[in-house]
This record gives C-alpha cells, structure tokens and sequence, in this order.
RNA sequence: GGGGGCGUGGUGCAGGGGUCAGCACGCUGGUCUGUCAAGCCAGAGGUCACGGGUUCAAAUCCCGUCGUCCCCGCCA
C-alpha cells in the first residue's frame, strides 16, 4: 500500500475518493462492532473507521489488535461523517476514512508518556531520554517545522540581497579569551588540539579580506560554558558580515531580515526603522542594555531629592558617588512586611543593599525612612515616580551599576509578576554608542566590550590616541578611554539580544592604538591571531557585520522561555545528552591513539 | 564554584513517624455498532531516587550522594 495522501490535508472535498494514509495510531476506540482508529502523521490526525459490513478479510480483527503508536497504512474511501457526528477540534473533523484495507507496518510499545501536548507536564528528563517521542508532540512538530522556515526564509532573504552563504570550519584554532572552548585532540598531531568555534568570528573577517563582500552563515557555535534557560552548549547564529559598508546599511539590512521572516513565517508587520537608544539611555532607563520594552515602570533618578535628606544611607551614596533610584510598582501599596522582606532579599542576591519602600496608601504613606523626608519631598518622589494612590515605589541607593542592576531586574520581575508584559507584542531595537572598553577592576585593566577587532566610532579616534598622553590614570571616571566608544550595535527583542555586531578595524594603526589600551602588544596579538593581521597587510577591505541568535528568535516566535523547546536533541543543564548518554567514557585504545590520557578527578 | 525547588507504579499527583502504598491517566483482559478525554466491569503494576543515621517503628525526621529544573558567578 502506497501513501496517497498526508492525513492532515483530507477535507469535504476529498469525499468520495479512495485513500490511502499512513502514520501513527494516535487513539482507538473499539465499540466492539465499530472501531475508530485515530491516525496521526505530522500533517495532522485523521479519524478512520472500521466497520465489521465493510471491513472483511480479517481487517476488522486485525484493527482490534491495534495499540496507540503502532506504525499503519490504510487504505479506504473518504466519506462525510455521520450528520452530527463531525468533529469541530479537528482539521479533518468533518470527514472520515471508512477502511478496506490495513496493514501493521510497525507495532510499538506503550511509550512512556502519551503523544500528546498534555505532555508538556511531564518531567523534562523523560522527554529528553525519549526525545524522538517528545518531538511526535504536535507542539514540538511546530516548533520543529517553525525553526525550518524561519532559516528557510532568512537564507532566501539574505540570497535577494546578494549574499552568499559560506561555510566555515567547525575544527578550528584555539584563541583563549571569552568563553572555554570545546577541545578536540588530534591523533595525527601528539598533544596537540583543534577547538571547536565560539563563532565564526575571524573567519568571516578573512573572507572579507578574500573579497567575499556578502557573506552570511546559519552557523553552529560551541561554548563550554555554564547553560540557563536561554543558554546551550552549542547553539546557532545567523552570522553575517559585508565589506564596503557602514552601520547603518548593516541595521538597514538585518531590520529588514527581521522584518521579511516575521512577515513571511508569522503574517506579523515589523515596522522599521527599529528605535535607537544609546547605551548610557538604556542603563539610565532600564538598567540594563538589553530593555524589555513592551512595559513601562522606567527607573527615576531621586538622588538630588533626597541627597540632603536625614536619610544618611541617601545622604552618604550621593555624596560618594552615587545614586538613589526607584521604580513604581502598580497597586502594590497593600504588600506585606513579609512581601517587601521577599524582595529585599531578592535584590540583594544583585548586590544591592537593601531596599526602601514607599507606599502611597488611601489616607496614609507607608515607609521605614518617611521620618526622615519632609511632605515635600515625598511628594516629589511619587510625583516623579509617576505614583497614584495604591502604588508602591521601590527604591535602590548604591553606585550606579549596582542600582541599574538590581533595579533593572527588579522592574523585570515586578512586569512579570503584575502581569504587565504583553503577550503577541514584539519591541525590537538598537543599542548604539556603547563604550568600546570596560574597565576590569580585578585586573586592572581596559577589556573589550565585544571583542578585540570592534572598531572605534570615527569621531572618537582622537579620544582613543588622547588616551595614551592622558593624566588621569586607566580606571578613573575622566580617562580617555572610558569615553571611546565602539563602532558596534545590539539589536534587543523583548529584552531578548537577539543579535550584536560591529564595525570592524581593518587598519593596522588603529588596531595597535586599541591592542595598547588593552594591554596587549602587537607580539603577544600575532601569536593568537596571527593569521588575521598577516591577512589584514595584503588589502583588508572596511568591513563590519553582526550575528544574530537563532534560538533566541525561535524562543520568542514559538512563544517559550525555555531554549531545548527549540533545539531537536538538545542537552541538560550540566550539558548531557540523556538520549545517547554524551558524554561518555572512551576506552583506553583510543585515548592512547589521540595521546590523551585522562586524570580521574579527585573525591 | 555557590544558592534554591523538585524526586512516591509507565506518566501526572496525594499522603509528611504506626492503621498508609492511595488517586487519575496509561497498560492488560472482558463487554459494548458512531466514538473522538468513548462508556461500563475486572486486573496487573511500587527498592516511595540512592546510601547512611535517629527511632520500638521511616515514603515521612536528619546527614550525605545522585538526577533534573531555576538562579548567581561565568557566557570577549
């Protein structure tokens, strides 16, 4: 019996016609005369019938015996249902397939959860072990089938644009620095290794140097690296990188990107250009330079409010530097002690030291340090926070990064809690004008914000040779250096990064005015990445690109918060693979082949 | 490296020192000719994650281990 049609496609319109279909026996019902299998292919469920009048030779027998998850093929006549019998939850509900003919292609054992999205409750470990039955959910299916078009649609997308999709090497070189790399030992080479990619990063500069101009790459990249919700072992970048080109055409390009796959695989308008916010506006705003924007609750600078107030915890953080911030949280007033305990030891966890609340009752406000604030001043506090009555404003006093980040995650846990974020809204924009350098406090130091090849913006070039002749030593809030910044760009979805690049440096002078302010010599440069700078001395082309987070897309498109939702076989948190059991123990013939020999850690 | 949650038949859960191995779904058998979460009857299925301790007595309390999830650090 040869397949005739996929399940799920069978309508009013296909009555009359003799089908066969295949799949997988999703549900039976044996009413001991009629029997109603179920049968499921990744198309859909199509209901068959087999009626002992019409089912002879043993078929209706033979339908008795089948089990949920058993392979078969029928065959049969469409026919419309019974009046008042059809279906409305299903596609195919208003038809039926009266059966003549069935084989057991493959019978099946129970399986150890049902195929069904009510699976979604069951222990993350048992679907991972039975991934290849996790994935026959109709959930996982469309989450499958949804990552295929998005890639399908980006690669067609970046075709019209002239791009070529180039593949890179997934053996590569070790250049330490960032995240740990997975290691690979060479059996040809004794004690030598190659690594796996963090990302093709130089890669695609040295196709520019070999005159690829456009390239772009759905690219998988290996970071040995702790994992979160967001965050696997090996994930996939669309990567992109253009020569002769200029910020701007490279946000032009991918908001059009998004645009396209949000138009064609969702049916959803992005419109463009996205916003831009500099990096200091976000902090300032958000805490964060990754804002969910979809959601107000912004954070409101109180310091020159309460700078001279009795509040000596106030009074000391300005004076010293720095900030007293707060945001408003909606109908909050009535939280308990308990409550505000809760979120007090929350926001610590980020550094913070504590929390003072104010609550604007009907009749009275609530606060531990209102003895210390005139009416005056409190009244402006809620006027600026924005605070009607019920409202609870929650405020942090530390240095500036202390508060964007515990006020910043404190907005985000507040949204989602109050329920203020909204659901099918997606808020993309750019982060611009970040600094090119942080400074390392622990080892005193300028490192990279991105990474060693970002370019400075044009107009801050002088700032970055002023920082060799500056007075102030590396570190201080006036030093040149702390000031450049980067030719580079973070694209944010819902407070997702989604994407972030730059442009590059492609000229030898500017590329060792940026290895000195990291401390790094031309020496020490060409014994990492020496095959890049050889390559940028024989007419590197200005060049500049950006890669974009697949799963993170995907995530956000599918609707979970959860990364292995989006990855066929992906790993647990401490990176196993609970299907094959990866990784595994090797025997020692192999080692010694690879000249590796192992080191039993240590009780 | 650190913090927290969870772990009881195949799956989801209840039980929180004795009388407690329980429910639902699934599974097996029977019955039933229009169901679609089919119905009805019967049945099988458990090292209560593992190890140690406390106790007359532990699924239950304590310690440790393992597994998994979330978070901090980390992820240029």
């Amino acid at each position: 019996m040869k397949r005739t049609h996929v399940c799920g496609e069978l309508r009013a319109e296909h009555v009359g016609q003799e089908v066969v279909v295949t799949g997988w026996v999703q549900r039976t019902r044996d009413h001991g005369g009629v029997i109603f299998i179920d049968l499921r292919d990744r198309s859909g469920v199509v209901q068959t019938v087999f009626d002992p009048a019409r089912a002879s030779g043993g078929v209706h027998e033979r339908a008795s015996q089948v089990r949920n998850e058993f392979v078969l093929a029928v065959q049969g006549r469409v026919a419309k249902r019974p009046a008042g019998t059809e279906n409305p939850r299903l596609a195919t509900g208003e038809i039926e397939i009266v059966a003549t003919e069935m084989e057991v292609l493959n019978p099946a054992k129970p399986t150890p959860f049902l195929i069904s999205d009510e699976a979604d409750k069951v222990d993350e470990s048992v679907r991972l072990t039975y991934r290849y039955l996790d994935l026959r959910r109709p959930r996982m299916r469309n989450i499958l089938e949804l990552r295929h078009r998005v890639t399908k649609a980006v690669r067609d997308f970046m075709d019209g644009e002239g791009f070529w999709e180039v593949e890179t090497p997934n053996l590569w070189k070790s250049t330490p620095e960032g995240a740990r790399e997975y290691v690979v030992p060479s059996r040809l080479h004794a004690g030598r290794f190659y690594v796996l990619p963090q990302s093709p990063q130089l890669c695609k500069q040295l196709l520019m140097v070999a005159g690829v101009e456009k390239y772009f790459q759905i690219a998988r990249c290996f970071r040995d690296e702790d994992t979160r919700a967001d965050r696997q072992p090996e994930f996939t970048q669309i990567d992109i990188e253009m020569s002769f080109v200029e910020q701007e055409d490279i946000l032009s390009l991918v908001e059009r990107m998004y645009a396209y796959v949000f138009k064609r695989v969702m049916g959803i308008e992005i419109a463009t250009p996205f916003p831009r916010l500099r990096y200091a506006e976000a902090l300032a705003r958000y805490g964060t330079d990754k804002p969910d924007t979809r959601f107000g609750m912004e954070l409101v600078d109180l310091s020159d409010i309460v700078k001279d107030s009795g509040f000596r915890v106030f009074q000391q953080t300005v004076a010293s530097g720095g900030q007293v911030k707060a945001i408003c949280a909606p109908g909050c007033a009535g939280y308990s002690r308990k409550e505000v305990e809760d979120l007090t030891k929350w926001v610590q966890q980020f550094g913070a030291k504590g929390l003072a609340t104010f609550a604007l009752g009907e009749s009275e406000i609530r606060s531990q340090v209102a003895k210390f604030l005139t009416a005056e001043q409190m009244e402006e506090i809620f006027r600026r926070c924005g605070a009607k009555t019920g409202d609870l404003v929650l405020c942090v006093a530390d240095q500036p990064d202390v508060v964007a980040d515990a006020l910043g995650r404190l907005r985000l846990e507040m949204g989602r809690r109050l329920g203020l974020i909204p659901k099918g809204q997606y808020n993309f924009l750019w982060i611009v004008d970040v600094p090119l350098f942080g400074w390392n406090a622990a080892e005193q130091r300028y490192d990279p914000m991105h990474h060693p090849f970002c370019a400075p913006l044009p107009e801050d070039l002088e700032l970055l040779k002023a920082g060799y002749t500056a007075t102030v030593p590396p570190g201080h809030p006036d030093h040149p250096w702390g000031k450049v910044r980067a030719n580079l760009y973070d694209c944010v979805l819902n407070g997702y990064e989604v994407a972030g690049g730059s442009i590059r440096t492609h000229r030898r002078d500017v590329q060792e005015l940026v290895f000195g302010a990291i401390g790094l010599d031309f020496e020490q440069a060409k014994e990492r990445f020496g095959f890049l700078l050889e390559a940028f001395e024989y007419g590197a082309p200005p060049h500049g690109g950006i890669a974009c987070g697949l799963e993170r897309l995907i995530m956000i498109l599918a609707g979970t918060d959860n990364i292995r939702d989006v990855i066929a076989f992906p790993k647990t948190g401490d990176a196993r693979d609970l299907m094959t059991g990866a990784p595994t123990v090797i025997d020692d013939q192999t080692l010694a082949e690879l000249h590796v020999r192992t080191i039993p850690s240590e009780e």
